[in-house]
DNA sequence: ACATAAATGTAGCATTAGCTACACTCACGA
DNA sequence: TCGTGAGTGTAGCTAATGCTACATTTATGT
């Protein structure tokens, strides 16, 4: 491979290196930080409006998590200011929450559109939506919704 | 165990209430676990590639982390018997690492290709590539082949 | 040769997210 | 009324991933 950095010529002038590499893998390491708090805040606003109440019981089974994981979590959405609960009742969203979960919806299912789009099974397509939503930032999720809506007009 | 969801009709018989999205759930868990370990034996490949070696303070330095984090990661690599090392020498990887690298490597191209086919910009798909490539499933990544492919031969 | 800089290693701490085991509450049926 | 079981809460553990601070080793330059 070409001349390395390290063995590189004295004369040179000092480059930063490209540090472009290293913001990427710390903005995938960020999203990654959310991930959990958009599950949680997503299936607690589906559990409200189909069940009325979301109980940590429920919440944790549908991620298949143990209950106590689901406590802890919610607590951190509660620290966060995303959720509200008291004890022996149900968990609630707080404004901020309400509006994440919304965002978190649409994104996820624009994530989902796109793949079944490109021709992924619509089990693997949930599936691994799940997981690369929370990666999908502004500028994908607005490339999504163009090629998705291109591809509906064309044809 | 009256497992009967209480908004369930009474007179269904007994189902597993859907234990599809737990499942989901858990593989992007496990998706996530393998992250960290593909973005160090892709880099570390790709570092012996072009300098001939792979140091720790580099590896560092890529990923955007502190020193002894690539320490501690890379202890986890040898633990998992995807590289080796020796005090003050560099890390290498056994045939599995770099098996693994090459299937990650080639993943990688592959989301930021398909990204960058439905409009993505440049950056933006790298960037997101970075997260989202350990989520792809196998059924994804052969989707996404097919579409290039179609698109490729279509112009 | 030797002082010093850079790289590497190690110790110790925090946070997140997972688990099991056990304690407490409360709603409901006998 | 009062048990009892499901739901909830709490304690305490592990593992992964991040950090800073400091010690040690290797490499470098004069
Ligand atoms: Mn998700
Ligand atoms: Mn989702
Ligand atoms: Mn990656
Ligand atoms: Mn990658």
């Amino acid at each position: 491979m070409p001349a390395s950095p390290s063995h590189a010529p004295a004369a040179t002038i000092e480059m930063p290196e490209e540090p472009t590499h290293a913001l990427r893998f710390g903005k995938a390491r960020t999203a990654q930080a959310s991930a959990v708090l958009e599950d949680y805040v997503e299936l607690i606003a589906d559990l409200i409006a189909v069940h009325g109440e979301a109980r940590a019981t429920e919440v944790a089974k549908r991620l298949g998590v143990s209950h106590p994981t689901a406590v802890k979590s919610v607590a951190r959405l509660k620290r966060e200011g995303l959720a509200t609960s008291r004890p022996y009742r149900g968990i609630f969203l707080t404004d901020a929450g309400r509006q994440l979960a919304d965002r978190v919806r649409a994104r996820h299912r624009l994530v989902v559109d796109m793949l079944v789009a490109v021709g992924v099974p619509a089990e693997a397509a949930e599936s691994d939506a799940e997981g690369m939503e929370h990666h999908a930032s502004e500028a994908t999720l607005k490339a999504f919704a163009r090629f998705l809506a291109d591809r509906g007009t064309k044809t």
